[in-house]
DNA sequence: ACAATAGTCTATCAATACAGTAGACTTAAT
DNA sequence: ATTAAGTCTACTGTATTGATAGACTATTGT
């Protein structure tokens, strides 16, 4: 299951695809909107913008915004950025991989059938983008 | 990521279904041949136990052993039965379902494509069983 | 210059889940 | 009776999760 706060992560990302385009918006507009705590909401913003994800403006009229366009960021990526692995156990992650000190890749099954199941959901995953995740109603 | 206590009991169930129709096998056995602490797998084996995936005997001669073939055991299945939801959010999950009390399943993008993701991985783990873990040195 | 706006940083916190351990107890075979 | 083996109760430490408070910094408009 994903984190909450990746969750919160990516319904904000979806608002801010949604605006795309049409300057800053706010963290407070963002959080009323999607119902996320607000300063829950503030650290996970600017750890995507630290990702260089997001960018911000400060002030009046400040905000966040995406920096590139909604198409051109996968869920995939956008789940590593804050949630890490996407795959079921580590020994078959890209992103995150560690290798398992107790068995041989080369005859693991578990190994074999995490890979499959992986690959399987990376096809989807690498292929969505954040204009999915514009709400229909948005 | 799936928890140890799911790895391990996945790493178990395999190398019961290596042992599938040898007889009961010691706790001690797989702990040491799948390098898990024994204490741990312990309490894993018995929950796997009373969820009647397996069945045990005591005393001398005893040991723990499959109920079922175990090409009857979807991977799907043991994996609910330890580690929970498969899908990566609640509100798509088909055995652990909560309704997301902030947003409409009908407009919702991020339901949408964690539904998609959940059904591909799905078909992998409910055609793939058990006896697909049995390494391939065993 | 200065007030108002809005993001940033530091620090902390309670609750829960995770991973693991200890030891007494029960059941079955020889 | 003895030994082997699973069962049960009860802990324990650590890390992660989900969140909040409050001071600080940068920008804009008047």
């Amino acid at each position: 299951m994903l984190s909450k706060k990746t969750q919160y992560a990516l319904k904000a990302l979806g608002y801010l695809a949604a605006k795309y385009g049409q300057g800053p918006v706010l963290i407070s507009d963002i959080s009323k909107k999607k119902k996320i705590p607000i300063k829950f909401l503030e650290t996970i913003l600017l750890e995507l913008k630290q990702a260089q994800i997001l960018d911000s403006k400060k002030g009046k009229g400040g905000g966040y915004f995406l920096i590139q366009s909604p198409k051109q960021i996968t869920l995939a990526r956008a789940i590593r950025l804050v949630g890490g692995p996407i795959a079921m156990i580590p020994c078959v992650s890209l992103n995150f991989y560690e290798k398992c000190k107790d068995c041989d890749e080369a005859t693991c099954g578990l190994y074999k059938a995490m890979q499959i199941t992986r690959d399987a959901t990376l096809k989807i995953l690498e292929k969505k983008t954040l204009s999915e995740l514009i709400d229909r109603d948005e």
